[in-house]
DNA sequence: GTTCGGTGTATGGTATACCACATAATGGGA
DNA sequence: TCCCATTATGTGGTATACCATACACCGAAC
């Protein structure tokens, strides 16, 4: 074996803008940018210091950042973090709804026995972490959960859509995961969407799946007000 | 009135970069690019000196399209307009139902009398251009139809996540509405799709609006063979 | 003290020059 | 004649300089 056989083609395709838009993209979804007091703006300038790169690549990957709708840019402003009002969240929450009961039918379908005995084990597994009452834990283990499910649907688009939705909710879902016992609620749910996969009912699991989102809908409708009143202090467009 | 109450601020915030990519979008979305032969490369210098702008908001606008999926950028090859393969239409058909048969249901809750009955004025009004055979001008109020019910849901993001995949789906519309006698049998469905509408029955409506989706998708699933050679082609990434 | 205008500074927008790599064209040697 | 190395060219990638606007600050006039 010459040494040409172990230099894998990593790397290979490599562009600056896309790794510091996965950069970017992974900070602004990491950061808890509902926290009040947040620095929500992005300097361009820098950026590109601490990046040690120019700032080519780095508007770039801020236009993409921008049509994902992660953030905002105003010209001559500034470039800052999209923080979603309530009732956007809301509507995101209503299409992951869609989309996720539709990969549920598509999952009767296309599951097999054994992909199916395997969601079931994973959801037991993670059942554990619900009562020891790890919120940290458990609220990856669900929302991979959820993933699973589009995962069997077999359609790939519509994972990679509730990907982009997942940037915008995953602080969303931790928030939500600790309040009452939605816990709780949320494994006996998990379980009954498996049995009606397991039956392959694509009406009932289709049905169950868009019913537990939406109590997530619900749930942030009735308690979360305070979101409104912290992006209304979002700068104005023309 | 003084002179500066004429002075809208239109134009205000208007940017080259964004104003690209409106052209370039539309530009892609209009022309047909499932035709054999077409040229899918778009050359940044050739563009920039079209529009007689530079490179900078040329790649900008690329960059976004890109994110659409609208175009492909591979680094020191070129830049191509994607073209679907027929399993990549076929799963966004599928995102589209799964959209679009919430919104229905949404609608069935939201949309007030009156908007259900301008509905049904507008399907009546289109299905005598589907008798006249005028495909084209109905194809256009097909798409508007569609639109309609996005409109009626209430939600916004609903209707813009539609309307990204409108730009993947235009040509395709058109192809499909051109075959058999899905004409005839499209109208029938609307109709029934209103009734449920007016009924508030939300699951029957959100059923017909999916079954309505799902046989174009079958449509396509069966007759276009063609498309996956023509895909083929396409440039192969490492 | 208040107001209005000028000026400085920071920001994103744009133009342009150059770079690295891929590919095609070329030409010389086997 | 064919093959392979070399060179030329074209592409997107990157860095950088400069521009236009928004905004804050400050000082002079009232």
């Amino acid at each position: 074996m010459s040494i040409s056989d172990k230099l894998s083609p990593v790397a290979v395709n490599f562009t600056l803008k896309d790794h510091t838009y996965d950069v970017l993209r992974k900070a602004i979804i990491e950061m808890n940018i509902y926290q009040p007091g947040t620095d929500l703006r992005l300097d361009e300038r820098t950026l590109a210091e601490n990046l040690a790169i120019s700032r080519t690549p780095i508007r770039e990957a801020l236009a993409r950042l921008a049509q994902d709708g992660l953030v905002e840019i105003i010209p001559r402003k500034g470039v800052f973090v999209n923080r979603k009002s309530r009732d956007e969240i809301l509507e995101m929450v209503v299409i992951w709804a869609a989309l996720e009961s539709m990969a549920a039918r598509l999952a009767t379908e296309n599951a097999s026995d054994d992909d199916l005995r395997a969601l079931r084990k994973f959801a037991m597994k993670k059942s554990i972490n619900a009562a020891s009452a790890e919120i940290e834990e458990y609220s990856d283990a669900n929302i991979k959960f959820h993933q699973y499910i589009f995962d069997l649907s077999g359609c790939k688009a519509l994972g990679k859509m509730a990907d982009g939705l997942f940037a915008h909710m995953h602080a969303v879902r931790r928030r939500a995961m600790g309040e009452g016992d939605r816990v709780t609620k949320s494994v006996g749910d998990h379980m009954e969407i498996i049995d009606a996969l397991d039956a392959r009912d694509a009406d009932l699991a289709s049905r169950l799946v868009r019913e537990h989102t939406m109590r997530l809908h619900d749930h942030i409708h009735k308690t979360w007000t305070r979101l409104e009143n912290l992006s209304a202090a979002k700068t104005e467009t023309i």
